[in-house]
DNA sequence: AATTATTGGTATATAATCGGTACAAAGAGG
DNA sequence: CCTCTTTGTACCGATTATATACCAATAATT
């Protein structure tokens, strides 16, 4: 699945990035140690020099604490956010959400973007305009293309929501019943609006971007609702 | 299911394309260190100089980072928007936050409105106008007004964000903050236009309930940057 | 309480790896 | 034909990794 793992040669920051997920993951829990340097430097095949630095990063990022004789423990508390009710959104409230946060997203974003976020957004069309024929690919770079429009804003609160949002649309159950409202014809649609909304962000138009964010998202809810009534 | 297979050669763009994607979903995240540049020529069977092609796109483009000697870096930055800045997200941040989310927020109380809410909503009304010389006691009608103003809408995904938002209002340094810039006037304000945003919605007028809100919270912001600014 | 084992901290010299660059040859497309 | 991309190769300088030894702090054992 991912790239990392075909003849595996762990660079410290390798290890560092291993031990973060599990951290992250729970995996991990604080205030538990971690296995000595040595036993580590044993268990990923490095030596303990590597181990070290990868320790080292973790503790500047506050998920460890490193203790000279006793050992390095993990103080990441892993926040227990409950995130029952965001899950069980169901695509009309999340459309709902959606329209309620976009339009003005991209006000902001016309205010507050940056020349790079907004190539990033151009990458991410053309990505999208290559994907006409392969759903999953065009939703995974559907999907960025919103968050980044959220980055643009600077505004963290708002990035950290379309997160959960994002997190939400992410779910299996939902990519299936996704991929099956997005035949070709919808997906050169979202394509063409993509397009203008950012062109609208470009030249600086706050409210033509935010009311072609409305139109984008009001046929997302027909294309919607038309898959469900069948 | 993809056009690409392994047997076909990548282009440089093939394999930035590839690249940025495994960014975007979050399958390689930042500050994780890509494979080097011989590796991934092995892997996608292509020599050193298409690769560094690719990479160079992606570092123009911001989703990396090159360092000599070292490797490439993940620098764009999917999830990780951390609680701890969420918590410590600043008024202004707020304000727009609410400004994206309220005024829809209003349509939607509107449409899925019940009277039961409607009543509660008065009910809050009032307690506010009782509370002009008491600050705190209006602050705390005052979230629960927008608390409940989420309620009617009936999408529980709006519910959980409007919680979030109060949760980070009601932090401590904030509240001090924010009681400074309540004076009598301000509350006699707040109250008029709750009261007008409470009408409109009975009298089930979504558009004028939405405008109503944004001059509310364009009211809102106006104080809190003026008492910034002193 | 004293001893022993284990753990992290440090130093150092050597080896391996990495990106940066240059250049000529081969292939692809107009 | 020309042009642009890709390829293959070689070498450079910077960075990182390794191997080893010893020190200091803590923990466990006697």
């Amino acid at each position: 699945m991912n790239i990392m793992n075909s003849t595996l040669k762990y660079g410290s920051e390798n290890i560092a990035s291993e031990l973060r997920r599990e951290i992250l993951n729970g995996q991990i829990l604080a205030p538990e140690k971690l296995p000595a340097e040595r036993e580590l430097a044993e268990k990923y095949q490095v030596s303990r020099g590597t181990v070290r630095a990868a320790l080292s990063k973790l503790e500047k990022e506050k998920f460890i604490e490193i203790k000279p004789g006793s050992g390095a423990f993990v103080i990441h508390k892993t926040s227990a956010v409950p995130v029952s009710e965001v899950k069980n959104a169901n695509p009309l409230e999340l459309i709902d959400a959606r329209f309620a946060l976009e339009p003005h997203i991209c006000r902001l974003a016309v205010l507050h973007g940056k020349k790079e976020q907004f190539l990033k957004l151009e990458t991410l069309v053309e990505a999208m305009e290559k994907s006409v024929k392969d759903p999953i690919q065009f939703a995974s770079a559907d999907t960025a293309f919103h968050q980044v429009l959220a980055d643009c804003t600077g505004n963290n609160l708002l990035i950290w929501i379309i997160n959960q949002i994002n997190s939400v649309r992410g779910q299996d159950e939902w990519t299936k019943a996704r991929h099956q409202t997005l035949n070709d014809n919808i997906i050169r649609t979202y394509n063409i609006q993509h397009k203008q909304i950012l062109s609208a962000i470009k030249l600086r138009e706050p409210e033509k971007a935010a009311s072609l964010m409305k139109e984008h998202l009001e046929i997302a809810r027909l294309s919607l609702t038309r898959a469900a009534g069948t």
